[in-house]
Formats: C-alpha cells, structure tokens, sequence
DNA sequence: AATTGCTATGACCAGGTGGTCACATGCTAA
DNA sequence: TTAGCATGTGACCACCTGGTCATAGCAATT
C-alpha cells in the first residue's frame, strides 16, 4: 500500500491538493479504475501532464491514494455515528446507523460511487485488501450491535447470530444502494423519495426487524 | 433495442454463431462494456475484424445482442423454478428458489458476471431498461410468492409487504453475489463452501425468516 | 551573480481502441 | 464460363491511453 503517493503531492499548497483530489475523485466515481482517465482528472485540475507523475507514481498510486482518502472519511463518520447511537436499545440503535448512512451517501455520493464500482471489477487493483477494508468496517459494527443487543437482552436469545447479521448487511447495503440506483429496488421507490419518506421507509423496515428479531 | 444484430449473423451456421457468442459473453463479464476489447472477442472467436461488424452494428450491438441473449436464458430457467416449486409452503419455495438461484449462477457464471458489471456502471447502453428488464423478473416473483404466503396464510396477516418484499428481495440478491464475490459475506464463509455447506447455509437463513415472518 | 535543488510543463512515445473499406473468396444462377 | 452477390479479410484510420523526459521556471543559499 506504500509507494503510492510521493512526498512532492504532500508539499503542494492544501488547496491545490483539494482540487487534485476532487478532480481524480470524481473520474473514479463516474467511471470506475479502469475507464477513468488520468487526462481527465489533469485537465480538469488545471495542472500539467506531467506534475500528476511527481505527485503520484502513476495510476494506480494516484488511485490507491484516493481509496484511503475514502476510507479515512468512512472511519472518522463511522466513529462519529458509533458514539450517537450509543444509547437507546438495538433497534434504535439499527434505525440511527441506517439513517446515517444515507446522510453519508447523499453527502458524499462520489465516495459511495467509488465503492459501488469496485464491487463488482476484478480489474481493481488490490481490490481485495480494499472491499475487505471495507466490508470489515460493517461486520464489526453490526456485530456489536447484535452482542449487546442480546446481552441487554432485546433480541432473542435461539438468534442465529451469523445468519442475523448476514440479513442486516445485506439489507442495509441494499438500502443504500437502492438510494441512488435508480430502479433498484422493486418495491418501496427509494430513488425519488423525499427525506421524510426515507424517514418513514427505514421505520417500516426496523418495524418489521422488531417484530421478526425481538424477544 | 432492435437493430443490434444483422441478418447476417442470423445466417450464420450454428456452431460459428455460438463460438462468437461464446467470446463475447466472456469478454463482456471479465471487464464489463467500456474495458471489453471487441478486438479479444474478434481473435478469441477465430474470425476476422471486419467480420463482426457484419454480424452487429457496433460494439454496442453486440452488447445488446448478448444481453438479450442472457435475458432469455433467465426466462427460461426462471419459467423452470416457478413450475417446481409450485407446491409447498412459502418458506420451502423461498429455499427452493435461492437453491435454483445458486445453481444458475454457478452453471452460468459469466451471465451473472455480466449482470453484476453492469449493475453500478452508468456508462452501459441502456442500462437502466437492461436493469429494469431484470430486476423486474425478482419482484414480481417474490411478489407472486407473497401473495400466495399470504392467502394460505403461511404469513402474518399483519405483514408490511413491501418493506417484506425489499427484505428478501436484498437477502436473495447478496446470498448469490456472496457466493462468487470473495469476501463480500461478512459472517457466512460462502465463497470457499461445498454444496452441502451451501444448502445448509440456506436452510439457515430460511429458518430466520421463518421465525420472523411466518404466521 | 552564481549555484543548487525542487517543481512545472507539454511535446512526444508506443500501444491499444472502435470502426472502415477496398479487395479477395466462394457459392449460386444463367 | 460468366455474372452477380453475399460473405470474409486484415491493413489501415483517427483517436485516445498511461507514461516519459528534456527543458524551463523559480526560489533560497552561497
């Protein structure tokens, strides 16, 4: 993961990194690591060809560099959200992180596009070790969750806790998902929802957890 | 959607149209549209460059065309599953059908692949009818599967059933992806598990759902 | 003023892209 | 045999890609 970016990136003035950052990460977001073009991102950043090779040992550095610039700003929310919802009982606790997470996504849709589109590409350098990051960071979440949900006693004590928390990753991933992917989800017409109807959407989902989950 | 393939390729004998099929089915899920070199699909299938755009108009033709092709073959199988497990109990049908699911993706992995690439990249020619034209297929097979849970009354009466739908419409979804895509699963171990293991993973989730959902 | 070291620049490179086209080939009908 | 037509072919086109490098600019130190 190391040798990516080099030292010339991090004496630029913070602002021309900003605008560096921006326009690579956007690139990213819209086209994936393979289809993204470094061309692009330069002109759009108003720097020379040639600079984004001082900053950046080529494509791949510039966009492993971009990838834990993601996740740095996945963990600092993360961390964030963990201490909000540290009261009230599981599903509260469920409704508070889903919430959260769709404020995350509409605040920085090009992070979650980033993502999105390294799921599925196998094209991706270092793919693994990155979903794996990733992913790692929602496994370890709801399974606190689920612990102490059913050492406070609110979830029933026969849960299959693996098989549990497969269904939370998944729903809430697909929650998500369904947020910005137009005609994704069959059924509740998240994509041109009003904040207030995701409100409503996301309590009708816990609502039917509660009732399938609880004690 | 029409004028993707020409006559031409229709006339061609069987087993030369299938090799070219064949070629691009497996360009198109290794790398997605854009990344796809029609150049791999062209020496992969034996034939010469200028042949295959006698056979579809462009690139973007021949996408369409295998798309298609990959449509019908769901039908098909979908048409299949619906017929087998027609009797039985809602929650038996679930299993069946996800056991099917399983099946088709690892008999027809490239179909998938193909599906799962196109799923998060807006640079795809029609993509979001291609998508619909899928997903279409999920919801109205839970929907149908629902319903009748519900008038035999297998399930709660007091069900939220399009918040029930989303649920297994997710759950579905991420059970097949976590099954080719390593390291998606947080908790299962799906990606390295026998087909025995998988049938009891399944049997796992159903009974979750079973406890939650049922009447 | 001269030297030194870092940074900026864009013309340039080899290689790949989707797509074209003049020509070759082979089959059918006259 | 000839004519006609559908099909096969690969050199070629303009364009774009990631990446390089000789040159220039610039500031601080000597």
């Amino acid at each position: 993961m190391r040798d990516t970016v080099l030292p010339t990136f991090l004496n630029l003035a913070p602002a021309k990194q900003e605008k560096i950052i921006d326009a690579a990460l956007g690139e990213f977001a819209d086209k994936g690591y393979e289809p993204a073009s470094v061309n692009v991102m330069v002109s759009a950043s108003g720097i020379a060809k040639g600079s984004i090779y001082q900053y950046f040992k080529d494509k791949k550095g510039l966009f492993l560099y971009i990838f834990q610039y993601c996740i740095s700003l996945v963990r600092q929310t993360l961390i964030g959200v963990k201490e909000e919802t540290q009261e009230g009982d599981f599903f509260t606790r469920l409704e508070k992180s889903l919430l959260a997470g769709v404020d995350f996504i509409q605040r920085h849709p090009r992070v979650y596009g980033i993502y999105l589109k390294i799921l599925f590409d196998q094209r991706v350098p270092q793919r693994e070790e990155l979903l794996k990051a990733v992913r790692q960071f929602a496994g370890e979440y709801l399974q606190s969750l689920v612990r102490q949900g059913q050492a406070r006693g609110e979830l029933r004590a026969d849960l299959a806790v693996p098989a549990a928390i497969f269904l939370l990753d998944a729903l809430l991933d697909r929650f998500l998902q369904a947020v910005i992917v137009p005609s994704f989800d069959v059924t509740l017409g998240l994509e041109k929802a009003t904040p207030g109807e995701i409100r409503q959407k996301v309590g009708e989902l816990i609502q039917l957890l509660r009732v399938g989950l609880a004690a």
